[in-house]
DNA sequence: TTGCGAAATGACAACGTTGTCATTTCGTTA
DNA sequence: TAACGAAATGACAACGTTGTCATTTCGCAA
């Protein structure tokens, strides 16, 4: 009372104090064209005033709809951050917002749970980042109105999915090798659960038998260098070792780094490629050829297929969104 | 009519199908306790077989809260998925989904702006993420009714803010060498704009200062492993230069390698300490000390902030979250 | 000045939920 | 069995907005 009240501004307010109806500050707000000119300026005025700002639940009620997509992050690793930025910067080209809610750590989360607490949020359609695989993958069903788009590497039964396309990238980069003249490639893997890591590795495997190659057993990591040191140490012993494929590029640093300690030169004795391209930005003058993926598009992507689905929920589709390979100089060509 | 309506189901459909009254559903819902459990297991049914899901809009419009907290991006860089990371697990402990606006890239976006964007959209508080200086910090005033937290190592007039102890962590690294006899510590910087190398650059000197040193003419680098090359070339020059404090670790790496490669070895011959301890994850054997932020706190931090203050909007407070010196070996004590 | 159609404005219901208060039902005791 | 208090349920209004349709006002031609 005698101190200014909690109580929000609403439209109505806005009307008394500018002396309209309530439906005419609607209008002012939504269909400028349709009130006359000095009608606006006494609606403005008042709304400045007052400080009014359109209520979110009374509109979105209204309408049906709330102009926000929902964002499920069952993981969050590093090249995440550009698939926000790519997810974000779609959704705000489009008008959207994003309502966001994450897998607690340690906590298990399946897709249905995830898809029961987001139809409880504020969203038109939804897009879950899920790296790793989920018990209930290939009997979820998604709300049948509610567009529902996953970014991961599995193909889905119902569910449009969009995805980095890991598969051909490793293929990419050992065709790559292949076509310089090796006559094998060695994989190192990342961490065993991670999707990624098990994409890059089918492809990888899948280039070599195409050329009826029988793959060597892949080595073991866990995405950090040291675990690509312990691989090179190894690697470095198998004389007919000459290609090797990293599942990442701080591994293939590490392998690098173990091939020069045993005496070996990249490119001249064995030929690395990595994945991700970011070693740049730690290594000064890096050499490594990377196979990068871009994570940003991806983004972007996944975004514009809910957007392009809301009207359409149970329309399903795949896009995959290929690699690039970035040359350096760690591949040495056999054929010279 | 012949296909299924795509009319949402209400709570009304459910109590008419459960042969109750809408408030009853709304009970069973809510309070379950209040409602006897046969009439609640009807209710539940219902609700199975029509798939009711709960109306976010007409529940928050009902209500007068969202359950929601406004995350702004200004900037999205490297460690902001630790604390995106951080402030999503705080928010799902506590009950709250996020709300997400970016900043365009290109776009130039003031924080008034943001506010009157995101007080459109469903939150009951706010936090920025600020990570470069915006026009209109200091003059900037935030909605009433809604609690803001900013995360930038700047003080704000009006509003609390959250930031990593970027000054406290420049000088407990320039502390350390000075501790072990080193007579002045070289810095190399990050990007101009960014205010963490700002902060890190005035910690350093002010340590200096502290001690009665003259700081050097800083070196200017981007944070990428090339410039710190490239000021490592320079440094090797300097007969004075036993220490070097960069304001990444990239950078860090990026002087260790023009050192070794100019024929100076670390820590004999110079100690470096870089920012944010991940060389780790891409050098294998790494040696590098550094000082490492827990941007992971600081997202919980920053969320918890705004939860506390939800009730009093207008409080102000300031946290620092202090970093931790990450030892390894690349600081060779003087004094022994 | 009058009349007309178009433009501007207004009254009222509706969106789907929860709070308030009234009513019904239940289990217990007299 | 009747009467009572507590527990369970229901009727209705309200949250703040937009759509529908009715009404008023305006500009212009007759």
């Amino acid at each position: 009372m005698t101190t200014m009240d909690k109580k929000n501004v609403s439209m109505n307010d806005v009307a008394i104090a500018a002396g309209v109806s309530l439906k005419t500050v609607s209008r002012a707000i939504n269909e400028p064209d349709s009130v006359r000119e000095s009608t606006r300026d006494k609606v403005h005025s008042a709304m400045e005033a007052l400080g009014f700002r359109t209520n979110f639940a009374a509109r979105s009620l209204k309408l049906g709809r709330y102009g926000c997509i929902g964002v499920v992050l069952f993981h969050l690793s590093g090249g995440a951050v550009d698939m926000i930025d790519g997810i974000a910067d779609a959704a705000e080209e489009r008008g959207f917002a994003l309502t966001m809610i994450k897998k607690r750590a340690g906590e298990k989360m399946t897709l249905a749970e995830a898809a029961r607490r987001m139809s409880q949020l504020p969203v038109d359609g939804m897009i879950f980042n899920l790296r790793q695989m989920v018990d209930d993958f290939d009997t979820f069903e998604a709300p049948k109105d509610l567009k529902t788009v996953i970014i991961t590497p599995m193909e889905h039964p119902t569910c449009s999915t969009v995805s980095d396309d890991q598969e051909g990238g490793a293929r990419m980069a050992c065709e790559y090798f292949l076509n310089r003249g090796h006559k094998n490639v060695y994989f190192i893997s990342g961490k065993k659960e991670a999707l990624s890591s098990q994409c890059r590795m089918k492809g990888w495997r899948a280039a070599l038998e195409a050329r009826g190659i029988e793959p060597p057993e892949p080595l073991q990591g866990d995405w950090n260098a040291d675990s690509g040191y312990a691989a090179g140490l190894v690697l470095a012993d198998k004389p007919d070792c000459t290609a090797v494929l990293a599942a990442n590029d701080c591994m293939a640093n590490g392998v690098m780094m173990a091939l020069r300690d045993k005496g070996l030169s990249v490119p001249d004795d064995v030929s690395v490629i990595g994945f991700d391209d970011e070693l740049y930005k730690t290594i000064p003058n890096s050499i490594l050829t990377s196979v990068k993926f871009r994570h940003r598009e991806l983004g972007v992507r996944a975004l514009n297929e809910v957007v392009a689905g809301l009207e359409a929920p149970s329309s399903r589709s795949r896009t995959l969104v290929s690699g690039v390979l970035v040359e350096r100089s760690s591949v040495k060509d056999l054929r010279a």
